[in-house]
DNA sequence: CCTGACGTTTACGTTAACGTAAGTACGGCT
DNA sequence: AGCCGTACTTACGTTAACGTAAACGTCAGG
């Protein structure tokens, strides 16, 4: 029942292509929190996730604060109202921010197949000039 | 024809909200090449849109150097077809990497779904609790 | 003529996200 | 007993992307 599976830090290091400082940093930032065993780290599949969740948010391009929070909010306790209202502001502020990304991507990614037809074009040209040298 | 329009420092950096230090430091990192009058820098049209690639890059959470590769790409010269190869590999390193970026994001914004219900479920629970206090 | 707005260069300061030692500890193997 | 592999902590070093201050030029307006 309870996730028995534990992973060391460099085990997690492997398998995610990181240095073992980069999770003792995560850890010293409050982004990781593994349990110990003696001084020990042990990771469980908790850990595990937060810390793909973590590289996730890197790839996208925030901070670690940034992720910091995010995260929290994928982990937060119901609360109270107010604390709910915060937190549906926040997706929003988020989903804004993701959105906004993903259309930058879309263009980006238009722009590169223009110059790649361009790049085909010429590549084309001078095909032609090689098979037709006159 | 040729684009007379010009702008000064102030008015780009207001227009993109960043400051002049930025814009100097991207001339200075060779992301634009503004012409001169005097000391004084004269920004094109082609240096405006230059600029708003590299503040889209940013947000696409690349490094400067990064940025500028790409942007290179866009007004690479025809050249001979290694360079043309070569280009083209530089395109679909991109856009492999711009691809898994929007998945990225696409799983972010799923799971930021998935919070966002959570809490409106939440939310509900306490107004149910609140209107029928039994 | 002096001030203020706008621009310039040079150069040191700062923050984030780790890298990179240096030194210590512990369990297992031979 | 000695050494290896793995892990730990502490702490200074590094790079990117600017911030910020200092000191100066120049042109229009009062």
């Amino acid at each position: 029942m309870g996730d028995e599976r534990t992973w060391t830090i460099t085990q997690l290091a492997d398998e995610y292509g990181i240095t073992l400082r980069t999770i003792r940093f995560y850890e010293e930032q409050g982004l990781l929190t593994p349990a110990r065993n003696g001084a020990h780290r042990v990771f469980h599949e908790g850990d595990r996730v937060r810390l793909a969740l973590v590289l996730r948010g890197k790839r996208l391009g925030f901070g670690l604060d940034e992720i910091k929070k995010i995260i929290g909010m994928y982990d937060a306790e119901p609360g109270e109202a107010g604390q709910l209202r915060y937190l549906l502001d926040q997706i929003a502020v988020r989903r804004a921010e993701l959105e906004q990304r993903r259309r930058d991507i879309d263009a980006t990614l238009a722009e590169l197949d223009e110059v790649e037809r361009r790049c085909r074009t010429d590549l084309d040209a001078l095909r032609t000039d090689m098979s037709d040298p006159a």
